[in-house]
DNA sequence: CTATTTTTATATCGAGTACTATACAAATAC
DNA sequence: GTATTTGTATAGTACTCGATATAAAAATAG
């Protein structure tokens, strides 16, 4: 689903809008949306303000695209996780042992941009933006829960929601992979005791 | 000790310090360090800008004031909680529930101000701080934690750190309190569990 | 009283913020 | 070719940031 846009009127783009996303990317997720100027972000792209506004829009809109292009590269592990397992308990650990590796996979980037990449953040537009991105991961997990325990679903998922805000800021305070790993297994063992207990 | 400097020589202060700092903790805990500037903090104290720099020095020594005091009177509930229950399980159970209770006291400053006050801030100084008061939080827990499983000590009090994040976070984002006792519980049994696992 | 000390208010500082008006460059449409 | 469309570069908008220089105001010391 490419739109490659066959090839306008006018000057032909001379940068690569996809590459200045990663960019974007990356210095977002270091610093969250205030950490990070338009010119540190034009800067760091290689191009010029006026390009970048007439590229994205604006600061927000950039910040928007980045958080879908990184759901859209970096929530794969998520999405399988919790259709690959049969029982809800078993996916969760999973989850919680997977995000510990996400997590921290690279030094420059812990933590998760979703989770992190807004929090107390000034610009409400930025906010609500990135709490709409948080939520549809709430429904993802929802949802699944809900396949086996209807009920507490909605509770369930926020359990597993603040696990993994935990995780991710317990990896930009620098916590160590093994360390969120076994955090993680802790976290799913209370889930498993509260599932088995509701059976 | 309070020191009370019977009267100085030069021109008595106006204003009161202790609280142009309550209305500054207020700020800080609603927006976080970076969300607040020198501008609006000195409206709200009702002071200028010159009157607050002489009282503080700088932003970054009136949050640091500030944490202090927030501490001093805002954390005897954890510190009494860890001494008041004879084994750890049952006091870390009874430390999430009194966080939910706590971090949903105030809607005006929900979560703790310790471990929201300064994420994702851009000054250093000011994280650095942060992190400090919160690295004074975990001690706490690891030496109440080491009195009965001293070798997971450190692990189990970065666990209940985590948990306490993740249910700050979630409160910020809006969650009730009665959710916030839920996720709290299911944390706690997890760590039960593991202790019992333990032996 | 005068001299000293400290706090106050006014008025800014330079640097940084998101954003853009204008002019020029490089492509296509005809 | 000319006209049109679009991207880029320079330079700048108005605003906010944390922090201060200056001087007037209000207290004490002697």
């Amino acid at each position: 689903m490419t739109t490659k846009k066959i090839r306008g009127r006018g000057r032909p783009r001379e940068f690569d809008v996809d590459k200045g996303l990663a960019i974007a990317q990356q210095l977002f997720h270091q610093r969250g949306f205030d950490g990070v100027g338009v010119a540190e972000l034009s800067r760091e792209m290689g191009i010029t303000a006026p390009s970048l506004y007439s590229a994205f829009g604006n600061k927000c809109e950039l910040f928007e695209r980045v958080l879908a292009k990184y759901v859209e590269e970096k929530s794969g592990w998520l999405v399988s996780t919790l259709q690959e397992e049969n029982s809800v308990d078993v996916a969760i650990a999973t989850l919680f042992k997977r995000a510990s590796e996400v997590y921290t996979a690279d030094v420059n980037q812990p933590g998760c941009l979703v989770l992190d990449g807004a929090r107390n953040c000034n610009d409400a537009k930025a906010c609500e933006l990135n709490a709409k991105f948080r939520q549809a991961t709430w429904q993802l997990l929802c949802d699944r829960i809900a396949e086996e325990h209807a009920p507490k679903a909605p509770m369930l998922a926020s359990y597993v929601m603040t696990i993994l805000v935990g995780l991710s800021a317990a990896a930009r305070d620098g916590v160590s992979e093994s360390e969120l790993q076994a955090i993680g297994e802790i976290a799913a063992a209370g889930l498993s005791v509260h599932i088995a207990q509701m059976g």
